[in-house]
RNA sequence: GGUGCCUUCGUCUAGGGGUUAGGACACGGCCCUCUCACGGCCGGUGCACGGGUUCGAAUCCCGUAGGCACUGCCA
């Protein structure tokens, strides 16, 4: 029997990193097997579901790579699949369950009737587990359906997983104490149930599930602020799991030949931006210039920058690409060499600028390098090398202030390649404005 | 409260009877250097606690404590 697994979500708010991590595994195994994910839409509960938490669910799927092989949006061949639509496949379900005497009425709810036996859950992270149903004060039975008939998640997950022939149910580990009531459902139903494996929580650092007030607990923080998907996806997979050998840095491809079941550990694990943004700047680093250049438009556009040409937009990225962290900072790291307007930060000005020979040594750099024929990187360093030395300097001295001159920042790409993109005139010309700041 | 799960540097983790307990992020210092970054080097902090078993325990067993999840006519 070929695998099938499934992200199940809720359309009740945004993508949670937690499910896109979930998402991501069930997609990693599922790919591993070759067999199928399905995406299937929970919102039985009418009142909390909104068109707009959808959208964001897929638009974040679509964002990480997470392609889903049918399901919603998609179809296949056990569809519809959103629960809002599966109504008279549940009622065929749960006329078995009530012809099984499993069902009874409680202020208008049904009930499920727990045959109260020990349940045994073998799951493929957490190893067996056994689950004493018997006390029904601490094992209530579960309501399946609402006065006004809709269904309660139990059930219409249990027959959709089964009606969809589910193979693995790989889902976050907050489930794992339903899972008995769910075998119960299961066995009523006269079906086997599928493979289940339960993985571990994303929490804050306080320790505690990740809620909309922790940065980064919604996946659209990360396009918002800059991050590219193989990054987050990195970052996504190694928590809970592990490839081993100490190896963090990893290509999507990578992950999807080392991933397994077997590496998934049990401990609940906090949520660290502080890596996550790490990892960005790795794969910003070794990602093609073309995927850099594509990534990065988005933000200078939305920044209102506008390249001479397309080309020059190249060079400027290409002297970016190994320094910047997030796509976000690139407008900022940019934006300078294509407008004469471009804002001076205050500090690095008084930093750079307002010591009393940084003037002077701009001007001796200017004369210098006004006479240079041969305006590339490795010419202008040896040019202000030499200007340095005469001088008894070594290069900071002039290298600050030309930095803050021609970008007005302290920070940001290489000077050479800098001064080299913009041409000698335009340095040149920058160099003299910078004399007369405010 | 009940049930279940979990507990290795601040964080993510490797290690599953004999290791100077390894790596990464973060942090501090140094080197490189034009700032930042990259890279390199060094550093500190860790097996929750208590009992066993054993020649030997981070590793196996028991207990305690703490954490998390579930305990909904939410999913």
């Amino acid at each position: 029997m070929s695998v099938r697994t499934r992200f199940a979500p809720s359309p009740t708010g945004y993508l949670h990193v937690g499910g896109a991590r979930t998402a991501l595994f069930n997609l990693l195994f599922a790919r591993q097997h070759g067999g199928k994910l399905i995406l299937r839409i929970e919102d039985t509960d009418e009142k909390r579901n909104t068109p707009e938490a959808l959208e964001a669910i897929t638009d974040g799927l679509d964002w990480l790579g997470i392609d889903w092989d049918e399901g919603y949006g998609k179809g296949g061949n056990f569809g519809p699949y959103r629960q809002s639509e599966r109504n008279a496949i549940y009622e065929k379900h749960f006329a078995v369950l009530q012809a099984g005497g499993h069902t009874y009425e409680d202020a208008g709810a049904i009930r499920f009737r727990s045959p109260r036996k020990t349940v045994t859950v073998d799951d493929l992270v957490c190893g067996k587990i056994d689950f004493d149903m018997s006390n029904p004060v601490t094992h209530p039975d579960m309501t399946i359906r609402r006065p006004d008939g809709s269904w309660i998640f139990h059930f219409v997950n249990v027959v959709d997983d089964l009606e969809m022939k589910m193979t693995h149910v790989i889902r976050g580990e907050d489930h794992l104490s339903n899972t008995p009531k769910h075998i119960e459902l299961y066995q009523a139903l006269g079906a086997e149930p599928p493979k289940f494996a339960h993985i571990p929580l994303i929490l804050n650092h306080e320790g505690k599930k990740l809620s909309k007030r922790d940065g980064g607990s919604s996946l659209s923080y990360f396009l918002e602020n800059g991050y590219v998907p193989e990054a987050v996806l990195n970052y996504l997979c190694l928590l809970g799991w592990s490839p081993g050998e100490n190896r963090e840095l990893l290509t999507i491809a990578e992950i999807q030949e080392l991933f397994s079941l077997d590496g998934i550990n049990r401990r609940n694990a906090i949520f660290d931006l502080d890596k996550c943004f790490w990892l960005n700047g790795q794969h910003l680093q070794t990602m093609a210039l073309e995927r850099f250049v594509a990534l990065s438009r988005p933000f200078i556009v939305k920044a209102g920058i506008v390249a001479t040409t397309d080309e020059d937009l190249l060079k400027a990225l290409t002297i970016v690409k190994p320094k910047v962290k997030h796509l976000s900072d690139v407008p900022a790291w940019i934006g300078f060499l294509f407008t004469e307007d471009y804002p001076f930060d205050p500090e690095a000005v008084e930093k750079s600028l307002r010591k009393p020979e940084a003037l002077d040594h701009l001007r001796a750099l200017g004369a210098a390098l006004a006479t240079l024929t041969e305006w590339t990187h490795p010419a202008i360093e040896a040019r202000l090398k030499e200007t340095a030395a005469a001088a008894g300097l070594k290069a900071g001295p002039f290298v600050h202030p030309a930095r803050v001159a021609v970008s007005g920042k302290a920070v940001g790409p290489g000077l050479y390649e800098m001064l080299e993109l913009l041409g000698k005139d335009r340095v040149l010309a920058r160099f003299q404005k910078a004399e007369q700041l405010p």
